[in-house]
DNA sequence: CTTGAAGCTATAGTTGCTAGAGACATTAGC
DNA sequence: GCTAATGTCTCTAGCAACTATAGCTTCAAG
């Protein structure tokens, strides 16, 4: 049996981390100990070394909520989780392209800067006008985690 | 003279952004009409654009209310700007690396997903088991906005 | 003059944690 | 056996960067 410190450091998972997971019910209840101490098996690394693994692949909570309760009947069959795992990759390729059209409009603003006074930056100026730009970089289309 | 309404459809802005924008100081408290509403003028508007552009480009607010106060001072250097300028750019090259490494692993899960049952899915199969796969995807560092 | 859209304030919710306070449990060294 | 150092417990609040809601007032058009 495994304290939460111990599995947090099996898992790579931090202690707060694994509080909060079972919180939100990702993890079930952990057992206690004698002194009310959570206590954990091999299940319990399991599950909890999966939910690590798709967060880094950056799946979202929601998603990994999902893909458990598949995990959790192998019966099933398995289009949904392909399609959760599909539509990931879809998110990733979105953030790529987007990510790889800021990095051009970033490039070519820092390379202009020759370094005098603000009054004659590139990157003020740019920043200032978008029509300056080459690209399109517009319509965030939501850029956060990961 | 503006209200907030044609403020925020002309720079792109939703206007509880705007106001939110003001709230945290990244906008001077705008002037108010005999109802107490807000006006701005075209000073605000490019303000606002700016803002909206570097936020766009990927820009932390922090990042930005450095480079508002930079281009409120247009006779120091510009080394700070080109600083935070690229400052960002290798943020975004980090997360591109990252990104490109999820992206080969999504690929090679669905790929490999053969549409039987839960129980022989690739999918939960290698999330499950770090092992499984070919890149070292871990440590995230902060894979956040944007 | 009325109606509907747009504005106001203030508060709470989102995602995925992280940090802190103050109290109890466990373990290592002496 | 004792003490000190960790480790763990609960609870609350905070982070970014907004978004949403409620309940009100103001404005512009017909």
């Amino acid at each position: 049996m495994l304290t939460i410190g111990k599995l947090g450091a099996q898992a790579g998972v931090k202690v707060p981390t694994i509080r909060y997971y079972e919180q939100i019910g990702l993890l079930p209840e952990a057992g206690r100990s004698a002194g009310n101490q959570r206590l954990y098996g091999r299940k319990a690394l399991e599950r909890l070394a999966f939910i690590r693994h798709a967060r880094d692949l950056g799946f979202t909570l929601e998603a990994i909520r999902d893909l458990l309760s598949l995990s959790d009947n192998p019966e099933q069959p398995c289009v949904a989780a392909d399609a959760i795992a599909r539509a990931q990759l879809a998110e990733v390729e979105r953030r790529l392209a987007r990510l790889t059209a800021l990095k051009a409009e970033l490039e070519r603003m820092v390379v202009q800067c020759v370094g005098g006074k603000i009054a004659d930056c590139r990157v003020i100026e740019v920043l200032g006008d978008h029509s300056l730009c080459s690209t399109d970089h517009r319509h965030p289309e939501s850029e956060s985690s990961p």
